[in-house]
DNA sequence: ATCGTTCATCGTCGAACGTCGATGAACGAT
DNA sequence: ATCGTTCATCGACGTTCGACGATGAACGAT
């Protein structure tokens, strides 16, 4: 096991909790993350493509991996890959809807990162 | 020739303009870089020893080479190279400063990161 | 029950990264 | 002029990344 964190076809359903309709309120604490973990998300990002799915879903909220995948000049399976590396940061949140997947930012995650930087 | 930035031993003495001891004012403009650009200085900052690099010269003033070789569990070549992606990077700059190397973080490309991160 | 759509995962392969020891240029000191 | 210190660069090696096509699970529709 790898660490998933929702969108695991293929195996179980796993109807898990997170939501990625978040409530647009709590921000909670968001305290600024150690070496390591500021270093995986800054990995995150260390990708333009990756960039771009992230500038897409903030101002969009078609979030369904299709549309992701229809912006980019990249294969399916390379978006998704993308997708997984930005959710396993905890930077999107994907939640799986029929046959497809929606995602969304989170706001915590990207919150995380932003107070990472800005206690360089 | 791979674009360096300041620190180039071996071939010329190259005593370019860039201090490193930056007034702490002009902070510019500091747009939001685009996602190539944000993505690479990104990469500069995947790493837990670059971070810890970071940290270092934002804390200290020490900045010569071999103070930051001394904190870190790394030979003094792996040290230089994470210098030198930092510096290529933008987010700190050196001063050849007789035998040794002065480094010390630069506000701007910090600045720039932000921006980016900040836009997301 | 079968079919088409959607998408995560796997296997592969070339490119880039991270680390190190060795080398030698630049400079201060002798 | 010679020596020791400092540090950037090189070469090598193993690891990770990025991209792709292929595969098959999950689900809606027929």
């Amino acid at each position: 096991m790898t660490a998933r964190s929702t969108p695991t076809r293929r195996t179980a359903p796993s109807v898990e909790s997170t939501e990625c309709s978040t409530p647009p309120k709590a921000v909670t604490s968001t305290e600024a993350p150690d070496d390591d973990t500021l270093a995986a998300m800054a990995k995150a990002i260390a990708h333009p493509a990756r960039v771009a799915i992230l500038r897409l879903l903030a101002h969009r909220e078609t979030c369904v991996t299709g549309d992701v995948v229809a912006e980019l000049p990249l294969a399916q399976s390379t978006v998704s890959e993308h997708l997984r590396i930005l959710r396993e940061a905890g930077l999107i949140q994907g939640e799986i809807e029929g046959p497809r997947t929606r995602y969304c930012v989170n706001p915590n995650g990207l919150a995380a990162l932003r107070a990472g930087v800005a206690a360089l």
